[in-house]
DNA sequence: GATAATTAAATGTATGTACATATATTTGTC
DNA sequence: GACAAATATATGTACATACATTTAATTATC
């Protein structure tokens, strides 16, 4: 659907003021997509995130200065989203023998069968970017590099 | 910058992913810098949208069913968003006269003068949509539109 | 080696999001 | 006109974001 007719406003000022809005609109509707994907596996998107981003690093731990910098979110609060993975038993968390003022996060074999069980239905599951021809997708990388210049 | 770089992942499986993971990352982007600006004058990005629409209404008013409408994002918190608004006295809340479930909302002239200073500041202020052209903006507005189809 | 500066993580507070539920008013039906 | 259904908004709870502050451990400097 034209972006027009999704948010009910008649014209943009431009083609700059209509992307930048149709921008933040489709990034949202993606988002939602995906979060409502996540529920169904007990997880929220950051969640999913921070579980992926152990599972690059598995068997070797992360600490949470680690995972802020590998994270899409620089500025969200790490330390609190392992609290809820830890408290679903999907990752451990202990202090770090070399240095006692990080701890050590490692995703837990639980963890790990359930990015399992992801993995296989996101494979099922494309939001919308199955839409597009390849050269599409990379003609929109394209475009969104060009926005962060 | 190129978004291996910026997420540090060394390859997207194709170029599908790597646009829905670049999508993701460049909303993102625009809202921390959107949000920076707003922060300057006082608000944040869901309350200056919500003013927005007021002012767009402006004499009449507005419900709290027409903000949630009109919002880019459905499912938030208009009512709390106005709690925020009419304590920085910058909209005003009373009872619809002619039906008393309703709310009747309207921006201030506090709300009208803010607003007015903010367009003039975002004028100055492109956040990143002026390093495309004009067509690569279109296109970009084309190839979102095909996501969510 | 005591003390200051830095670093790593956790905590506090305000805001917003998502979704369920509650409260009040209006509308529809018998 | 009583009572059920629908409507408009507000409230409650859990989670996340944004940013400042705190706590504890390590490193640097004298």
């Amino acid at each position: 659907m034209k972006i027009e007719d999704e948010i009910k406003q008649v014209a943009f000022r431009d083609d700059y003021q209509k992307a930048h809005v149709n921008l933040i609109f489709t990034a949202n509707w993606l988002q939602q997509q995906q979060s409502g994907f996540f529920k169904q596996f007990g997880l929220t998107l950051p969640q999913f995130n921070i579980l992926r981003i152990l599972r690059g690093q598995h068997p070797k731990p992360a600490t949470v200065n680690l995972l802020i910098e590998r994270m899409l979110d620089k500025t969200s609060n790490a330390s609190r989203i392992v609290d809820k993975l830890e408290a679903k038993e999907l990752v451990t968390r202990c202090v770090c023998p070399s240095n006692r003022r990080a701890v050590d996060i490692r995703i837990s074999d639980p963890g790990l069968e359930l990015l399992g069980r992801l993995d296989a239905a996101m494979n099922d599951q494309q939001f919308g970017v199955q839409n597009l021809t390849s050269a599409d997708a990379a003609q929109l990388s394209r475009l969104l590099d060009k926005i962060r210049d």
